[in-house]
Parts: C-alpha cells; structure tokens; sequence
DNA sequence: TTGTATACCGAAAATATATTCGGTACACTC
DNA sequence: GAGTGTACCGAATATATTTTCGGTATACAA
C-alpha cells in the first residue's frame, strides 16, 4: 500500500477527523480553509493522490462526495464512555471500596481504562480545581514532567505532581508518607465540573430528551 | 418530546441507514427518488419538521447538510449528550460562526438544548476556570443568584455574573458595554477540561510555511 | 367555520460545490 | 537538464443542491 504523504495524511485525517465530529464530510473549500489554503483546487490534487492511495473513494461531481474506507469509518456509538466514580479524594479507603457513581464523558478525552474521583478538599485550587469537581484519571496514560497523578500509598489516596526529575513527584493533595511506596493508578486527564446544585447525586434518570436545535442567535 | 409521525420516521430512518452505510447523508433528491417522489420541496417540509422535533440538525443552505442529533439516535444510550461548541469567549463573532467542534457531556449535568464555549482568557481564574475550558451552557436553565452566564452582547461572547440584585448581572468576562443591552445566552452548568495536551482535538493544523519537505510516492 | 399540521407537485431562483485550466515553485531522480 | 510528483493559486465553468413560492389535498381540533 503506497503510503500518503505527510500533508496527504494531515488533509485525510481531517476528513475523518470530522466525519467523526458531525457524521458529514467536508466541501473542498472546508478542507482548504482549514488548511489556510484559499482554493478549492489544491484539495482536489490531494483528494486525487488520496483516492488512487485507496483511503478514499469519490463521487464524482457529487457534493461532499468523500467517503472513508470502511474501516477508517467511526463506530457509531462510542463517543462517550461511561467512567465509575470509585472513590473521593484525600481518602483513606483506598479505590477497591463501592462505586461512588458514574460518570459520562468524551471518549476523546479518556481511553477505555479510566475511573474517576471526586475532589473533597481545596489544596489544588491554585490549579483551578475546586471542591466537589471530579478527576478523571487514565490508568493507561503515560505522564510527562507537570502531569497531575493520582496515588494510591497503603489505602490513602492522593493526587501528586510529576516534577522534572526521573519518576520524581511530589503531592498536592492527601497526606503523604515521604518513606512509604506510591503506587501510581493513572494521570488525571480530564476535570468535570458540576455548576448545579446537586454535585454527585447523580441517581436520578434524566427525562427523555426534547430535541436540540441550534442555540445561536 | 413531540413524536414523528410515520413518514416522518420513515424518512428518519432512510437517513440514518444512508449515513451509516455510505458515511454520507443523502441529498433531498436522493431522498425524495427513494420514496418515489418527484420533488425535492415535499422533502424539505419533512426535514423541517424532523428538525423543529429535534431528531436532525441541519446546515442552512450546505449541501448533504443533515446532521443526525445523538441524542436522538436511537441506538446510542441518551446517558451522554453532544454539545456543540460554537465559539471562544470572549469574542467578538457572536455564536453564529461555524461550529468548533463537539463534546460529549454527562446527560444529568445539562439540558437537550445545551451548547459550549472554550475560554480564550485567565479572568475567572478565580473561580476556578483556566484557559481552554469549555464552559458548557443550558439554553434553558432558570439563573439565580451566583451563577454564571454567558451573554451576547452586540457580536461579542461574555460571561457575567447574576448578582443578588433583581435580574442584575456583572460582567466577570468580555468588554462589557454599560449602555448596550445583554442578550442571555444561557446558564453555565459544568466546567470540562481537557489536560491532555491538543485541547479535544478541536484545533485543526495551520498553514504550514511555503517550503516543501521531501515528497513521497 | 377557521385554523393548523401533514403531505405532496413543479418551476424558478439562489447558492454551494466540484471540476478544469493554465499557471508558479520546489524537491528529487535519471 | 529533462522529467516527474508534490504543493499550491485564481479564475472560469459546469453542475449539484437547497430554497422559495405558489399551488392542491386531507385530517383534525377549537
């Protein structure tokens, strides 16, 4: 398989990148837009050398007549992704104990190995994280220098923070026995904000939804 | 939720198996010769109507422009709503611009008729709100004292606070005009961010410069 | 009875979109 | 140096597609 150049493979991964946003491909004057390009003629070159690289197949003359591979199609349905709330954070009960709740979030933001914890105290604050908001943590993420992480140290848990040194992290929040072990659960990827009143008591079934229309004006 | 009628649901559903095996929605003409119909107007009512009930989206005037609401699919679970995010506050482009993009937010933490904002600015740093958050608005959520809000005021995206004052607000976001008046957007409900490093992947490429790296084939 | 919603037709108008054509420029190979 | 592929521009052209504007007809509710 001829593989598409590097310009080739940023313009396809916007279409799909796209198809997978709002479920319609994009004209070539969107694409060349996106692009900073001014005309649509450029993107046809490239839609060229993309089809006879069989990453896409056209319609000729049709409007928005891209379609994907099948296999670069996106599953429908696995936008979002259900994360179980597991425990609240500074804690002494460690994770294993009941699921607090769940919590829906962008598939985007998390991968299929996540939980999440909800914040009971205020020392992260200078990093715009309040009480009562949820962290959504990646037990598969890999965390670089700044990173927030969350530990687990005996049944304590806590959240530190990855500093430049080699593996090094120090915490900001939940107390911290500099001796013991820290066992490392994941990288917080994502916070959650809840502005209503009722910050987790997330029992109630919400009614059917009555449609979305656009909200501009 | 109002329901389809029986041809309205027929039409629905033409629409949700033409995107889910092609990848592409169906013009209104493809439509209309599916249901053995000679004009593509009759289809236009229908697709308002599917619309105003909420199961579509459309682009006004785009070509193939049906989006289908996800919320409305009937396969997906309703646990989680796509937002669109329409804009970066504060602006001056008012929320009718193109969409930025979409997230997928817990369905108990907003309404059906819900949009986004991604925060451009460090003023309600504060309140706990940093630089690329998306502030997730309910069109129809009741304000009361306290909360946030994001208004339209002119062309320009603001947030402002209600005060205990009788419908008074203080602007805590945006140039705010004194004399001028205030469109009320919405309600701020939830707060996301996205710690990852590409903010939801909503940030499409820029130009590149104008010199060439090496060409494959 | 009047009004409103559904369900269509046909044609014209407006506009969105793709395609084609002749350019420029660069990098690489033979 | 000639040839080829990539990466663009701008304008002209062709066509795909939506939108609008009357129409007709039926059903249902106040």
């Amino acid at each position: 398989m001829v593989p598409l150049t590097r310009r080739q493979r940023a313009i396809y991964e916007f279409i799909v990148g796209q198809v997978s946003l709002n479920g319609i491909p994009p004209t070539l004057m969107e694409i060349a837009a996106a692009f900073g390009l001014s005309s649509a003629a450029g993107i046809s070159d490239h839609l060229k050398a993309i089809e006879r690289k069989g990453f896409i197949r056209r319609r000729p003359g049709a409007s928005r007549g891209i379609e994907l591979s099948p296999i670069a199609r996106p599953r429908v349905g696995r936008r979002s992704i259900g994360v179980p709330v597991v425990a609240r954070v500074p804690s002494t009960r460690g994770l294993t104990g009941s699921k607090v709740g769940e919590v829906y979030v962008d598939g985007r933001l998390v991968g299929p190995n996540a939980i999440a914890v909800q914040v009971c105290a205020s020392s992260l604050r200078v990093r715009g994280i309040l009480e009562g908001d949820l962290l959504v943590v990646d037990c598969d993420a890999k965390s670089r220098s700044g990173d927030l992480i969350l530990g687990l140290q005996a049944r304590r848990v806590l959240v530190l923070e990855i500093t430049g040194g080699e593996g090094n992290a120090v915490p900001v929040m939940g107390r911290f026995d500099a001796a013991g072990e820290v066992k490392v659960v994941g990288r917080v990827v994502s916070v959650i904000r809840d502005l209503n009143e009722p910050l987790l008591s997330m029992t109630i079934e919400r009614q059917q939804p009555r449609g979305w229309r656009r909200a501009a004006r």
